[in-house]
RNA sequence: UCCUCAGUAGCUCAGCUGGUUAGAGCACAUGACUGUUAAUCAUGGGGUCCCUGGUUCGAGCCCAGGCUGAGGAGCCA
């Protein structure tokens, strides 16, 4: 007999029926009940065990931890707790858990001693949930694309390409470190080399995404991208799994209808596949706010805030108008902001932050951004000082998503490269797609970890990814 | 990288103004109970007070340096 999955037996109970359940143990309470757990679900079921019939030193050895197989019968609960639960007949131990040395208990343990428990903390409520929804969340973004006719791109890891400027790149080498050969100029000679050339771990998959893009049509990144930047937040990572989309023929209002789309479909998902997994997480955030300060606790439960974000349109605002919005602030006016506020500068986290959570209270969409403060590939726009850039913020999370409709013009993009210092021989490749058959097009980047923190309330970046990159953290 | 805070039992934490043998809850062991829901009750074992150095008659507590973690900032997704 095969085994049953602990969610169909929830679902689609059938009592009377001889099932066999296999999985870990959460609670072994009274001496009788066993509270099992097979990662199916977040809900355990409870296996009931006599203690006449059944070795005594087989249910001493059943701990929290402990995998065990059952063989029973499905039946209605005496207790209150459950609809159903197995009336075990056999118990066979499969792995013992010795509790003097698993770390991982059922009372509360924080997440930051969990996180250095990462190749054991997947057996909490609280992380099976976690990574439960990021999956869905993953097939969610796959389906949206697949069902609008995009094509998955898988774009390099490894690159020769240093140009996009996105952050500090990791070395990719063959070399012996302790032996480095040199030049003539005492320089790395990378001729030497694996690729004959210096290489890297890629930053973004989206200069690739383009050419495709220019061919395709509509081609999606999804893989993982890499930032060597000694960045120590709850928001960034030095491994991270990003998802870029690339259209042909899409301008920065497409783009922004897509980018938005995505976002609520997504999320929308989740609400219609995980939605047990959700509850869950609702409740220990509500559990977890109780210990905060008023001003510090969510304003809605994480289910109303993600509906909300699924049945309401995106603010869309231009740079220009957020200026004004901050400067005529009661905020600003007394000068309550840390950064000083004028067109021109790069908007800070506080002054996002008041926009999305002060402000609007709800997603925020802002274009035209000046194209000093912007990459090199966004498009001029005709006033010559700001370029096609959009950036969605979020409440909790700031910047979600970064895009623009990207600059086809290959005299003015020629001229963007002599402006940010970038060697026309490093990207010659990305330029002769402006030569051969250019078009408008558009796209944007999504930090795949960061929806996943939205959806799950999540609030450290490192609780959303199974096994975290950040720097001094490559244990796992 | 910068600023702030923290590090005490396996876990979550308390520990007064520097003063005798460092505490609680959970976990674990033994026993009781046996339809429990993070079961309950009783008893018991369990400590490199992050590390190094210093001040002091005396340091978990004060000082210096370091390590680790968290929050915020910058960079960004």
């Amino acid at each position: 007999m095969k085994r049953t999955e602990i969610k169909q037996i929830l679902s689609q109970p059938q009592i009377g029926s001889e099932v066999i359940v296999k999985g870990w143990v959460r609670t072994f309470r009274n001496d009788q009940f066993i509270a099992l757990n097979d990662g199916s679900t977040i809900h355990n079921v409870q296996v009931v065990v006599n203690a006449q019939d059944f070795e005594e030193n087989d249910l001493k050895r059943l701990y929290t931890g402990t995998c065990i197989s059952v063989t029973g019968k499905v039946a209605e609960s005496l207790g209150k707790g459950q609809n159903v639960e197995i009336i075990a007949t056999q118990l066979e131990i499969l792995g013992d858990c010795d509790p003097n040395e698993f770390p991982i208990q059922m009372k509360k343990t924080s997440l930051e001693f969990l996180r250095e428990k990462a190749h054991l903390r997947f057996r909490t409520n609280t992380f099976g949930a976690v990574f439960r929804l990021r999956h869905h969340l993953a097939y969610a973004v796959h389906q949206f694309f697949n069902e609008r006719g995009f094509f998955y791109l898988h774009s390099p890891i490894v690159t020769g390409s240093d140009a996009e400027g996105a952050g500090e790149m990791f070395k990719v080498t063959t070399l012996d470190l302790n032996e480095v050969p040199k030049d003539e100029n005492g320089q790395v000679d990378h001729s030497q080399d694996f690729f004959g050339k210096s290489a890297n771990l890629t930053v973004s998959g989206q200069l690739e995404a383009e050419l495709a893009a220019l061919a395709l049509g509509k081609v999606y990144t999804f893989g993982p991208t890499f930032r060597a930047e000694n960045s120590n937040t709850s928001r960034h990572l030095a491994e991270f799994w990003m998802i870029e989309p690339e259209v042909a023929f899409n301008d920065i209002i497409d783009n922004m209808d897509l980018a938005e789309d995505f976002l609520k479909y997504c999320l929308k998902y989740v609400l219609d596949h995980a939605i047990d997994d959700l509850t869950f997480l609702q409740d220990r955030e509500a559990q977890e706010d109780k210990t905060k300060p008023m001003d510090e606790r969510q304003a809605m439960p994480l289910i109303d805030r993600l509906k909300f974000v699924v049945e309401n349109p995106f603010e869309r605002i231009t740079y220009t108008e957020a200026i004004d919005i901050l400067m005529n602030s009661n905020h600003y006016k007394k000068k309550k902001f840390k950064y000083d506020v004028s067109w021109g500068i790069d908007l800070q986290s506080e002054h996002e932050r008041y926009l999305v959570e002060k402000h609007f209270q709800k997603p925020v969409i802002i274009t035209g951004y000046p194209a000093a403060i912007k990459a090199f590939y966004m498009r001029l726009n005709e006033d010559g000082k700001t370029v096609a850039a959009m950036d969605i913020l979020v409440p909790g999370i700031g910047e979600i998503i970064g895009g623009s409709q990207r600059e086809e013009r290959y005299e003015v993009l020629k001229e963007k490269c002599a402006q940010f210092n970038i060697p026309e021989d490093h990207i010659w490749w990305y330029l002769e797609t402006r030569k051969f058959g250019t078009c408008p097009h558009a796209g944007f980047g999504l930090g795949f970890e960061r929806m996943v923190m939205y959806a799950t309330g999540m609030t450290n970046i490192r609780d959303v990814i199974p096994f975290p990159r950040t720097p001094l953290n490559a244990e796992f």
